[in-house]
DNA sequence: TTATATTATGGAACCGTTTCCAATTATAAA
DNA sequence: TTTATAATTGGAAACGGTTCCATAATATAA
């Protein structure tokens, strides 16, 4: 491997030189650019990484940190944070935080440590599963730090979220508008303030049109396919009979909708079901599942544009306002 | 933050020996070590990792490199090759080969250079989509490869595949043996070896047995759920109609399904439909995909290992076959 | 006790960059 | 032409580890 030292010598210039125009920055004649390219090209040079980060402290490098490895934190939306890093020559490091939470009371906080450790020039924390003081005390340590799908008061601008509670509300009231009153509920866990959010806006929903929930139609999920089949398999056997169910997500949705489908229920004949995510394998359950659209992407996108104006003083453009949206298709049954 | 150097002088020793503590290898006195200990936590003391990977040539860093976001490359996946990594303390970065693979005629090649210039120790290469020859002329510049889902016959040892031929032989025995006779196939492409595979394999089934697929009943897909949609579509409105539909992967399957089912069809007594993958949404489709297992996490969790082992000279235990399963479910009628 | 092998230890040299400052050269202004 | 200013350049020092070698301390054998 060839150094920097090579490359001087080779093309009669000092080290620092080289180093300018490899960094692009000081001023360096063209003529000298030129021989020196040509050094470089010769000696196919490659920067060395390793004293690149030692010497700068700069580590082209990201951290994904989060915990809840289901849902739509897909390949697919790690490919789009990739690829707003790409331009930057910045590599994305994922951890799953999840993965030593059973141990230590504070397992997150040191998978992050971890993280950071190895190199990060920033770290995007996906999902709400760190309380709120931790975030903020993480911050003051480590100020390159922003948040996926959750949000803290004091780090406005380092959020990128959605309004949970405004998407449940809509739901709530989408399944009121087209005359559902005997609805059941499949909800997820209710340790992240997004889910809360959610039920919240959804109940409210329904109390705003003095329509209330039964306690046995409410079956404690929490967003697995295994828990849809089991919920929905147990919602049917409850006494006051449901015209709707109301899925935490769309993993639960899809497969609540299996265990109704072979217990014989026609989905939407007999029961309008409705999902939470919008994933892209929606569209093609059997039927197409009615959702609200989460725009998982576009915020990530947002999170890794802000982080890299955040390490790297850039400028990108950066969107906070993802819009709630209902998506229908056909697996709501309108009663009126 | 503290350094090496401040630890040796805090203990009252030299640099050397901290260097050994941390790294336990050489030989240092309990009554020492236990001073350095004592330094290092009382400075909180972190090894620079870009220090460490400048002088020790190791970077505790694999890299993944594959093309196709979709399938059954999940974050479960990738979750199970960073637990491989974890107790070795070494982390993952991910590419997207993809990318740029438009623009430049080798630029799947840099994309990997990019890679290994970063800092790898060591990589695995998901998918055929390289040629063998780039495959094995990158093996004689970077050793520590590994192949995952893909087979080169020059690096059996480093080849974590699965017989697809069988597979698919298993998949067409399985459609005669209920009765099927009158096939229609959603494919995917056949860009790599073991679509062929699957496909030779499957067609080798139904010749065996004298059945032939009639032209107008192979639809060239891509194993999205779109083409799934709309091959299901296409194919139902062709002329020899067909008992049994196999598709090339889940995603069509489901989307298959999807479709037929919209159509009126019932699954499986008007058609049956197999699937290929065995993701794990396939059992919560409707009805429930019979479908082949394909164990990629297994083989994820192996071609890890072996890598490990390149890398860093461990001796885990890796698997080299992976049973060919047919997963029975409840989207195929027995027409005997 | 002495000779010898073994275990511990300190620290210089090195890994390959970036950064900074002093020195040199080019350019513009007077 | 001279002077002031700006652009260009070289290279020492620093970043924070690992490694190796010479040396010291200790254990073992004779």
């Amino acid at each position: 491997m060839a150094t920097i030292r090579d490359v001087a010598k080779l093309a009669d210039v000092g080290i620092g030189t080289v180093s300018r125009v490899i960094s692009g920055k000081g001023s360096v004649s063209q003529k000298t650019r030129d021989k020196v390219n040509g050094a470089m090209a010769a000696l196919k040079f490659i920067p060395n990484s390793s004293a690149q980060s030692l010497s700068s402290k700069r580590f082209n490098t990201i951290g994904l940190w989060g915990t809840k490895s289901s849902g739509e934190m897909s390949r697919a939306t790690l490919t789009k944070i990739e690829r707003e890093l790409q331009p930057f020559d910045v590599s994305l490091i994922t951890t799953d935080g999840e993965r030593n939470s059973t141990n230590h009371p504070n397992a997150s906080r040191l998978s992050i440590d971890n993280l950071v450790n190895k190199g990060c020039d920033g770290l995007i924390i996906w999902g709400s599963d760190m309380p709120d003081f931790d975030i903020l005390q993480l911050e003051k340590e480590f100020p390159n730090i922003v948040l996926l799908n959750n949000k803290v008061d004091a780090m406005k601008d380092k959020s990128f979220t959605f309004d949970h509670y405004k998407a449940g509300y809509i739901a709530g009231e989408y399944l009121i508008k087209n005359g559902h009153k005997d609805i059941a509920l499949i909800t997820g866990w209710f340790d992240t303030s997004d889910a809360n959010e959610r039920h919240n806006g959804f109940i409210d929903a329904l109390k705003d049109n003095n329509v209330f929930i039964h306690d046995n139609l409410i079956y404690r999920g929490d967003y697995t396919f295994k828990k849809g089949f089991e919920g929905a398999k147990y919602l049917l056997n409850q006494k006051p009979s449901f015209t709707a169910l109301f899925c935490a997500n769309d993993q639960s949705a899809m497969s609540a909708i299996s265990a109704l489908s072979s217990n014989g229920v026609n989905i939407p004949n007999d029961i309008s079901v409705l999902g939470y995510d919008n994933m892209n394998i929606s569209s093609y359950t059997t039927p197409p599942l009615t959702t609200i659209n989460v725009p998982v992407q576009k915020m990530a996108i947002s999170a890794a544009r802000k982080l890299i104006n955040l390490c790297y003083g850039a400028a990108l453009e950066v969107d906070y306002n993802f819009e709630v949206e209902l998506i229908e298709r056909q697996s709501i049954l309108n009663l009126n």
